[in-house]
RNA sequence: GGUCGGAUGGCCGAGUGGCUAGGCAGAGCUCUGCAAAAGCUCGUACAGCGGUUCGAAUCCGCUUCCGACCUCCA
């Protein structure tokens, strides 16, 4: 498989992509609500799309990455107390709108930049386009598709399926959802109950508001997606992406307010990550058991026995493929720890591994050819990175046993170790882009040197066989959180536990 | 209630008709002064019941269980 394919949630098929404008590539992603801290569920689209991202670069495309920050207030439209996240959240830390949604955007990057998530091309936020949004609605009102109601103005879905299939994202038939729909209570100032809002008339005690045609408000929860991803990527685009949970309603709506103003199919491929389960039920607020990204790296969680770094976070969120769920446990983020550091090691072994040249030719060089081939097949099926990473480890487990000689050299040729080495090298700095969680020999200059003097000890102590004097320093080394290693060629190397 | 998706060995997770991923844990072996690391070998799993087929974890039907969405949610 040489080209890419990625399922497309409008036709729930693997589609071969191809770009509206090659080299080209446009990509919009949901990003997060800044009224809260960011939770492990939170982390695997940004994983999951970082990792297209760097793979779509990888095969050439030009991409332009938008990733939107919400930090206008959403809210409950239909419950009883209708309320702004934002406003309500200020109100109890007696902080600006502003500062609040400043800290959590930062607490937002930094986790974004702890699990390696290369920055997107643009990151425009909500608050900052709110003339867009006035302006897209009042284009679909121009084209009859909008209503004013009490200052509010909602879209009318009804029309819309007149001539257009709502529901064709979320596989949802209209007809259902409104004999499936709940008693509102005669609370509604929409005309229909599938409708949904474009603009919301502010309630006097709400803080984030904003001049409109239709007086103070704040817009609807799907417009801005609809404006921004228009004014940056153009009325049609590649990619849109984003958790499956927002298929429907967010996306479906989308979909139907874009359509409206520029008449065009807004996106091409449709992306869904699926979610992350905790006792296998989905991690979200509304079910009050998420962990967030700073719990999880600094263990500090009831339900947590230890931390885990951000590279394993990271490494666990991609030994699964992204549309399916991923179920949070102690136990499996250990056991991802423990592969993550095997492999990290090698990683870092493999650095200094070098071959010994003279062979053209080795018994296995076809085998090793055809698992650096699998990888780039793995990526282009659909991002199956959970098989790229069982090929890494198949990878791993070869180059381990050239380093210790339990294999011999004669199984592989240079050009092909050399070739072999950087496909490996390169699929996890850049692409999976897993960096070492711990440090390694050689960055701490200093500190190498100093442990450099003390395996010279030790060498002299095990030379005149004083194992006791070796051993003991060895352990105190332990102790101290420096773990030697005797290599098989006599060396030793030495890494931080 | 409606729509959709799942059920894989002790655990996590790939895999859409035959070639029985991978990781973690476990057992054994090799290497080693001892460690650590590493390599090799082993366990032969696919919710249940039927059916299609020479052959099914993989296709079809039924049953049981679980989840997601329908309301803010990655």
């Amino acid at each position: 498989m040489n080209k890419l394919y990625i399922t497309n949630s409008l036709s729930r098929q693997k589609e071969e992509f191809q770009p509206l404008n090659p080299p080209y590539v446009g990509m919009y992603v949901c990003g997060p609500t800044v009224s809260g801290e960011s939770h492990l569920g939170h982390a695997r689209p940004y994983v999951t799309f970082d990792v297209l991202y760097r793979w779509l670069m990888h095969l050439g495309y030009k991409v332009r990455y938008v990733r939107n920050i919400t930090d206008a207030g959403h809210f409950e439209e239909e419950g009883r107390e209708a309320e702004d996240k934002v406003g309500k959240k200020a109100k109890l830390e007696q902080l600006e709108p502003m500062e609040l949604v400043q800290k959590y955007t930062n607490l937002y990057h930094d986790m974004m930049d702890e699990l390696n998530c290369l920055r997107p091309s643009i990151e425009p936020t909500a608050t900052g386009h709110i003339v867009e949004q006035i302006d897209m609605i009042q284009e679909i009102m121009h084209k009859g598709l909008a209503y004013v109601s009490n200052g509010s103005v909602y879209f009318d879905v009804i029309q819309y399926a007149k001539n257009n299939d709502y529901g064709r994202l979320s596989g949802r038939v209209l007809d259902e959802m409104i004999s499936g729909s709940r008693d509102l209570d005669g609370q509604d100032e929409k005309r229909h109950s599938a409708d949904f809002a474009l603009w919301k008339n502010a309630p006097p005690e709400h803080i984030q508001r904003w001049n409109s045609p239709w007086g103070e408000g704040f817009p609807g929860w799907h417009i801005e997606c609809s404006a921004m991803a228009t004014k940056y990527l153009g009325a049609q685009f590649d990619i849109h992406g984003g958790g499956m949970d927002l298929q429907f309603p967010h996306h479906e709506s989308e979909i139907a307010q874009s359509k409206t103003a520029s008449g065009k199919e807004p996106v091409k491929y449709w992306m869904h990550n699926n979610m992350i389960t905790i006792n296998g039920r989905k991690m979200g607020k509304s079910y009050n058991n998420t962990i967030t990204l700073r719990e999880l790296f600094f263990g500090n969680h009831p339900e947590l026995k230890q931390a885990f770094h951000p590279m394993v976070v990271r490494f666990f969120i991609l030994q699964t493929q992204y549309r399916g769920t991923l179920d949070f446990s102690n136990e499996a983020l250990m056991a991802a720890e423990k592969g993550f550091e095997r492999l990290i090691n090698t990683l870092a072994s493999l650095h200094n591994l070098h071959h010994p040249g003279a062979i053209t030719q080795g018994s296995q060089d076809q085998e090793f050819k055809n698992l650096s081939n699998a990888l780039v097949e793995q990526m282009n099926d659909d991002l199956n990175t959970a098989q790229v990473i069982a090929t890494l480890f198949e990878l791993a487990s070869r180059f381990n046993a050239l380093k210790n000689l339990q294999t011999p050299w004669s199984v592989i040729s240079e050009d092909i170790f050399n070739q072999t080495k950087s496909t490996f090298t390169f699929f996890i700095n850049d692409i999976l882009a897993l960096k070492p969680s711990t440090l390694a020999a050689g960055d701490d200059n200093a500190l190498d040197q100093t442990i450099q003097i003390l395996i010279e000890l030790r060498k002299e102590a095990k030379a005149k066989k004083d194992y006791a004097t070796s051993d003991a320093i060895r352990n105190k080394l332990i102790n101290a959180g420096i773990q030697l290693k005797d290599e098989k060629d006599g060396t030793v190397s030495w890494n931080k536990q």
